[in-house]
DNA sequence: CGCGAATTTGACACCACTCAAAGTATGTGG
DNA sequence: CCACATACTTTGAGTGGTGTCAAATTCGCG
């Protein structure tokens, strides 16, 4: 029996959302878990719930009313990349800050749980399922990026990020000198790349060759690209930073 | 002690994968039952390991080589949706057939387990887990569903896409009955389809009003549709069908 | 060396963006 | 209740980036 209730509190077993949340195939003793380390909060139309970068210090769910989640380019372009409904998802377990820019286009109200306790009830075996959540996350951040490049990016800026990211994933094991000229060994063909971009084979030749014109990168045979400096590729990309870096 | 072994049998105590992929934080106990519902599978460069809609009898992990994840329009136009790397898995479990074309674009192996043993490993309590688990992995979806609709879709496409999208989303729990004339309640404003579909507020208003002109929607006030015979709508979405109906 | 595949380059068209202005709701204060 | 302000939506005119179609060139490999 909770001691003190405010105006939103409401029994698990009465919440509009239990048969579809992330609680919904919880047993009585985990329920009872969750009523325990959960509280609400409301938001109003408008306003923003999180800032990309902002610490996020809850994961819960959406109880009523309709935000989205979003990204923005240095120049204020804007990509939305999830629209969160009614037993749709907050936050990221073991992330402390929000990766995206979260905002509530009607009233809100969350069902939050504080993350540490949280998390806790993830870490018990089978950890296969714990680590497959994991990357199954990842993949979803890796995808929601993705949106952002098809949705608002240029041509130049999609070859410019594709390279960075690549780039990036070659040498996630080396030292991480941003000055030092860098090669980038291409899995892809010209018509890959396209596929992945949303381009056509031709303007993903026509941008390569831009850029190599213009000494941001050179070419090594077909499949060999090299960076003499990263900074001037990733003043090409539209992104202050790519983010999984 | 494995009583056959083929050439490409391993112990997952010297897999190159070992520490990053599904299985990385299983302790001995759950790495032995790994070990036994395990098989590897080598496809050469080129090869399709799975179109969409073909039954997937394992899920498992790219152990060496590169994959792709992508899917295509009615009228051939693609887009790529992943790229699975070493120690990417492939597969959701609970789930029979793939939902996307998954291509070998170097040779590629895999270790794969087969589906039933390996859900039973993630049902077990706490179910919190499990149940957020399968969010994650529907969000992924619907994020690549919007891949393919940012990479490559027209701008009519896209509208028609994103009103069927809703539809079907607030009609979740009624008659589905294709034939009948069917509301829609917008609950976003013009510029907010624009951000979701990567266009502008223009074009998002000029698309609505030339759907209007032939008769495919009827407005009544702004924020709501009424499509008369969804048939028609479906027929501008550029794709045969919207996966997640 | 010679073939086929991949890539590059060119010319042109068109879709979607930009900038601009007019029209339509919605709500507020007098 | 009306006048006005504000936000949203629609429409127009003109431009530019990217797609399309076509041809030339280079690369990779037997």
């Amino acid at each position: 029996m909770a001691i003190k209730k405010s105006k939103f509190d409401l029994q698990c077993a009465d919440c509009p959302i239990r048969h579809r949340a992330v609680c919904s195939k919880c047993e009585a003793d985990e329920l009872a878990l969750l009523e325990d380390m959960k509280f609400y909060r409301t938001f109003e139309a408008g306003q923003t719930i999180a800032w990309a970068g902002d610490d996020l210090t809850f994961v819960g769910s959406v109880v009523r009313g309709v935000a989205t989640l979003g990204q923005t380019l240095e120049d204020g372009r804007t990509q939305m990349l999830g629209l969160l409904l009614p037993s749709d998802f907050i936050g990221r377990p073991w992330r402390k800050t929000s990766a995206y820019d979260v905002c509530a286009i009607t009233d809100v109200t969350l069902c939050c749980f504080r993350r540490k306790p949280f998390e806790d009830m993830l870490v018990r075996p089978p950890h296969i399922g714990e680590r497959l959540l994991e990357m199954t996350m990842d993949e979803l951040d890796a995808a929601r990026e993705w949106m952002l490049i098809l949705g608002r990016k240029t041509a130049r800026e999609k070859i410019a990020s594709l390279l960075t990211i690549i780039a990036h994933r070659e040498q996630a094991h080396d030292v991480p000198k941003i000055n030092a000229p860098v090669t980038i060994d291409l899995p892809l063909t010209r018509e890959a790349m396209s596929d992945y971009l949303g381009l056509t084979l031709e303007t993903v030749s026509r941008q390569i060759s831009a850029l190599k014109r213009e000494g941001i990168i050179l070419l090594e045979g077909k499949r060999k690209v090299v960076v003499p400096d990263m900074a001037r590729l990733l003043a090409q990309t539209g992104s202050d930073a790519i983010s999984h870096l």
